[in-house]
DNA sequence: ACCAATAACTTTGAATTTCAAAGTACTCTA
DNA sequence: TAGAGTACTTTGAAATTCAAAGTTATTGGT
């Protein structure tokens, strides 16, 4: 019997967090400098913010070398779309039924 | 030739604030009790959100005596509601299209 | 006039989060 | 082994968030 907000994952209160998934639900491997042309940030922004939903194993890191340069791309784990949808699905219901206590 | 995420409100960011919007919209004058209840949050909690909110004239407030108890209500105002169906209107672009620079 | 009760805050202080700026590690090429 | 490029990490300061406790305003009872 609890309220719809508290099914929104806080882990995606950040739009640059958002952001990332968001890309990261259409397209598998992004790399680190597209994803922040992307979404216009900072190295050390971008960097901090992967690593919070690394930490939830939300994304996984593959790192090589192209054209003899560094390349990092990431892409969402299924742990990661499943929570992103159900934060997705939340923010619908949020916005449909808004309100009172939702049954379990 | 910015990202959309650049078009999320970072006023919304919070899933709190989210959520008394997202009541707000679907509702005129909602009072405090209500949302506390309703979003399952302490008073010091929905205050601080709420004065937030305020700040950002996104919410206008009614004080009352109602069977002789002190009665708060709020309401998103027009320039909260326009705000906050753009942030919506972001996140579905954002989900949509997802990726790189729309035009303005 | 005074006091208790209730709703709605406000304050405080600590923890956490966020950010820009600067520094660093790693690998390649020459 | 020096230099270049990518992708970080660190640092430190500012902002945000929270629970807990304290405060204000008004009503109703005495």
């Amino acid at each position: 019997m609890k309220h719809i907000i508290t099914k929104l994952n806080p882990a995606f209160d950040h739009r640059v967090r958002l952001g990332i998934m968001s890309v990261l639900m259409l397209e598998e491997w992004v790399d680190f400098s597209s994803l922040k042309e992307t979404l216009n940030l900072t190295d050390g922004r971008l960097a901090s913010h992967i690593k919070a939903l690394e930490k939830e194993t939300y994304l996984e890191v593959r790192k090589r070398f192209i054209a003899r340069k560094p390349n990092t791309s990431y892409r969402a784990t299924d742990e990661g779309r499943k929570a992103f949808q159900a934060h997705l699905d939340a923010l619908e219901a949020l916005l449909r039924a808004g309100n009172s206590g939702q049954p379990e």
